[in-house]
DNA sequence: CTGAAAGCGCTAACAA
DNA sequence: TTGTTAGCGCTTTCAG
């Protein structure tokens, strides 16, 4: 009650302060601290009592150093503010934080070069594992750059038989959405979001699985309806969608690339006077933040993005604890949210 | 050129091991390693090599210990994906980088205890700064348990003066909001977003914004142009929004307290058939990914995010220079995206 | 300009 | 159950 000093700063109050006001050894307020189960009770509470006197608390650099663990994790994505990764990076945030882990983040930016310096070295003694979505390095670089540290790869671009990988089948995703629209009774189904010299194998992978969906129903499978793009902005897919229009491509249905391009439909049907989903069905993918609030809503294929936290951070532990196995590859679900775009007629 | 052993992992490694090899002491390694100006050029070359061929790389952890420094900053937002949260930790994390800083990411998930652990000692010893939004704990909680770590606050929430702080002026960026839809001949502008139980200051200060400057303009001021919402959610706001047509309400634009409330009301007066911005101009508010992509685009108030992410990162490092004043308060500037939802008519 | 040795604060054998 | 004593790997006075 007289705790006339209860402002004082914990800086510097360290674990042997603590051992000499209990009266003890550090060992023993070491146990204390960590919840040590073989500490007689009335010990505990002297410590305890010191240790809140003091207002002491652990450094955990100092623990990290002699156990050699740092209870981190590194997500190493392109961009933290792209919705996908940002929908995704929150997940992830949650599964490490139910496991006892921090996560520090890395934005690679779509620099290769930081790429390379995730793979190599950069969070080397920093974090006990690094989850790592590529998008520039290929497979062959990440598998030579092997590092020490335990790695799980997101995503298509690079699987190297050392590292353990989680996705979701894009092939068979696409199929699924190029079915649902069939099934729809919608006939010309466009594949939007071809972007040009893309780094990444997902839009191929996309676009295999639009053209076996197709290919298997016997539907109409035309070049013409293959969207190429520029780039990945909304802008690239506006201009290249207007431009397909204008060329006069005719289409009753949308498969974008990601939900970017879906927005990027959106925009284009309205100014062309077509009406969604009744003229031109819109299916995005990645199922974002955009797709749930865009009017009319998006359907958007939709990646278990938990069930990838989890499965990646599953994998990750395994390494850490020791696993040292070939590089394990796991298929996560998808689903297809269905919303207004694709709703066989108005809402 | 005969190094047989190249694939040998880094891993143990140390500083002494170099030394040994280099023929020289552990302090000059680390002279060498830091780039520290004095050191021959022969030495330094010596060194290098040996650090070379063992493939050594410092431990960050041991290296923190005999600093101080962590070299790590925490950025402690309620959700990573949120739209607006999202760009802020990009830019964020930029700067950051930009600085020679990491990032650790703190999703505090609105939940009261999460912040309190922020500001209590979740970070101690780990982080050199912490950047903190918070959403739940008040002012006083905050002046109250302050850290050892320096700290500066985002947003509105709370403004102790023990702690710095960054943020925009909502009140004049929601006066300038009101301006620029009166200008645009708008007579009858609803509020729209009114959370009720908001524990945010955010609303309150925009509302207000919005009154001064009706006032000041001797425009309609009508209670019933203040629509409220259950929640933060589009649905909370689709439904309240609808409630208030279906109740009479008339306006002609709709000013919102954020982005995802803009997003409601594009569906709410889609559905309605009311044009946007023809019969009725909708602004939103944080300038996020929704507003750029929605269609029509939606115009917004757009604070300086690179600039709060600048800002918030010079009075960090002022802090960890050692800087004790009492807690500075900065403004951040904030501009009006002009977008098609404002256009005085079509696109 | 370089070397020797004492920490940084905590954990973990090994004893007691 | 608790104490003693080395480290963990690096930085940093303080000499030389």
């Amino acid at each position: 009650m007289s705790d006339m000093e209860s402002g004082r700063p914990g800086r510097g109050v360290r674990l042997e302060d603590v051992a000499q006001l209990a009266g003890v050894s550090m060992k023993t307020v070491s146990n204390v601290v960590r919840d040590y189960p073989h500490v007689s009770a009335k010990t505990r509470e002297k410590v305890q009592a010191a240790i809140d006197e003091l207002g002491y608390r652990p450094n955990l650099t100092a623990r990290r150093l002699a156990t050699g663990r740092t209870g981190m994790l590194a997500l190493a994505i392109p961009e933290l503010d792209q919705p996908y990764f940002a929908e995704l990076s929150r997940h992830i945030g949650e599964e490490a934080t139910r496991r006892g882990y921090r996560i520090i983040i890395e934005q690679t930016l779509n620099d290769i070069e930081a790429e390379r310096a995730v793979i190599r070295d950069r969070e080397e003694g920093l974090v006990d594992g690094v989850i790592f979505q590529p998008v520039r390095v290929d497979t062959m670089e990440i598998a030579r750059l092997r590092p020490d540290t335990p790695v799980v790869l997101l995503g298509e671009g690079a699987r190297p038989l050392s590292a353990d990988h989680v996705m979701i089948d894009n092939v068979a995703a696409a199929r699924g959405g190029i079915d649902y629209l069939l099934a729809q009774g919608r006939t010309r189904i466009a594949f939007f979001g071809m972007v040009r010299r893309d780094p990444t194998q997902s839009t191929h992978l996309r676009l295999l699985g639009y053209q076996e969906a197709l290919l298997a129903a016997g539907a109409v499978s035309d070049p013409k309806l293959v969207v190429e793009t520029d780039g990945f902005g909304v802008d690239d897919g506006v201009a290249a969608l207007t431009a397909a229009l204008d060329a006069g491509v005719q289409f009753d249905a949308v498969f974008c690339r990601d939900d970017l391009f879906a927005m990027a439909a959106l925009r284009v049907l309205d100014r062309a006077g077509l009406r969604v989903p009744e003229d031109v069905a819109v299916l995005g993918w990645d199922d974002t933040a955009l797709a749930r609030y865009s009017t009319p809503a998006l359907s958007s294929i939709a990646p278990d993005k938990a069930a990838i936290a989890r499965t990646a951070l599953d994998l990750l532990e395994d390494r850490m604890g020791g696993f040292d196995g070939v590089g394990r590859h796991r298929i996560v679900p998808h689903t297809i949210a269905e919303r207004g775009t694709t709703a066989p007629s108005g809402r």
